[in-house]
DNA sequence: AATATTAATTGACTTAGGTCAATTAATAGA
DNA sequence: TCTATTAATTGACCTAAGTCAATTAATATT
């Protein structure tokens, strides 16, 4: 759990590309990582955030899980899909609050106890800050994911995910269709059905990868937030600014 | 916009009050007053949090607004409905978002720009923490508004709902039947169709009053998160724990 | 390379909740 | 108090997306 000495150096490095980290100064990075705990987690895992387990914050190392919900009937709602240098602090979620993950690929996870995170909000201020970046990071992405559920059928929902992909992941899926129907909120007959129609539309998936006809298309999909890390973004090329 | 002298006593007493600033000494909070800016709007008025109105953070002094995010097709997504004391704060969120409030009752807002938080945060431990926990809760509520919007259908929704106002409104409904549809992401029809249903199971609206034939119908739709401020939580005549 | 297993697609059918139109109830204005 | 306006209810109908079952395609395993 406590890392070894040898690998100090390296989640020093890894903690220092972090933008919870940003703006810090090494030895106050450097400081943090004797509190760093680590743990490993095979494809398939589960585990619960809840009471039982204190509540802390982690980041991943490597790897990819979901962070999921589930209810009485047995239908599970992802609420995000947490990949390698992202944050998920169940620390600052409700005391009874539950959510799950489970891992989707093998996964290291390191994380803090509450009780170092509160410390170093009360001595550091710039990380404090970092901290209100990050939880206004989750609620501004929360009200997308709402704004998606609810406004959006089936083809649009999926032409957003897209969209967002392109911009971000260089047109390469991060996750398999049936995991992104369950993030999408529809069954992987709907997504199927939606790439249908999208395809008529000049949008292909081919092995993993976007493909468009014209190269446009997916921009019918964008939306201000998403697309503000665009390259065409804002110009006269782009189609949110010239309707 | 500014406030006049006169009125400084009565913000000062009123701000003193908010989780905001909790745990803050009253010189500190007096020294924010004078940042404090104040407007009017009437019922029914429209506002736009967006890149031309500079970002900021806003607080009911009195009245009621609804958050809301509305796309293409004219189709709107209430993402919260925003009460007396109750704060938000649209420079967290991203650049390029916008939201529209409406203004449900004639409504006072007060409000500090990015720049005076800012400058408190940096100054004010106890205030950046206060912001943190703001950002907590918002990101807490949500992910339980996703939840109630994925994972549960209309009669469950207003159900929960209804569990939720028993709690916090001691049974009495704060908003009106369309409005209260539009927040559950249904329409006023399908509220009236859930209505009818919950009433076979014993809760009625009287009045825009919650009554209950036996007094614990509603229970069946609490939720840990809501119910950790019911007065029967955890005891043994609590079914969220003995099921 | 052949087989087993899992993932994705397709078609037929069902259903929850939306739409539209007609009443009925409630609230506000005169 | 009466009338006008807005809100809520009810019934008939429709539709997007879910379910179920049968293939087909893609990965894994031997």
């Amino acid at each position: 759990m406590n890392p070894k000495k040898s690998e100090h150096k390296i989640y020093l490095n890894f903690l220092s590309e972090l933008a919870l980290f940003k703006n810090m100064q090494a030895n106050e990075i450097e400081s943090v990582v004797a509190y760093l705990k680590v743990k490993n987690y095979q494809k398939g895992e589960m585990f619960s955030f809840d009471v039982n387990n204190r509540p802390r914050l982690y980041i991943v190392f490597t790897g990819q899980f979901k962070l999921t919900k589930i209810n009485e009937r047995g239908d599970e709602m992802i609420l995000r899909v947490i990949d390698q240098d992202e944050v998920v602090s169940p620390m600052h979620f409700s005391h009874y609050y539950d959510v799950s993950a489970e891992f989707i690929t093998d996964t290291t996870l390191l994380y803090f106890s509450e009780e170092t995170i509160n410390n170093l909000v009360k001595e550091n201020l710039t990380f404090a800050k970092n901290i209100i970046n990050m939880l206004a990071e989750n609620v501004q992405s929360l009200m997308v994911t709402a704004e998606v559920w609810r406004l959006k059928n089936t083809k649009e929902r999926l032409g957003w995910f897209l969209a967002s992909v392109n911009n971000n992941n260089l047109g390469k899926l991060p996750i398999s269709k049936s995991l992104l129907a369950s993030y999408l909120g529809m069954t992987p007959e709907s997504l199927s059905r939606a790439l249908k129609k999208l395809s008529e539309e000049g949008i292909e998936l081919e092995n993993k990868s976007i493909v468009q006809r014209t190269g446009k298309e997916l921009c019918a999909y964008c939306d201000k937030v998403i697309g503000s890390d665009c390259n065409i973004f804002g110009t006269h090329d782009c189609p949110l600014f010239n309707s």
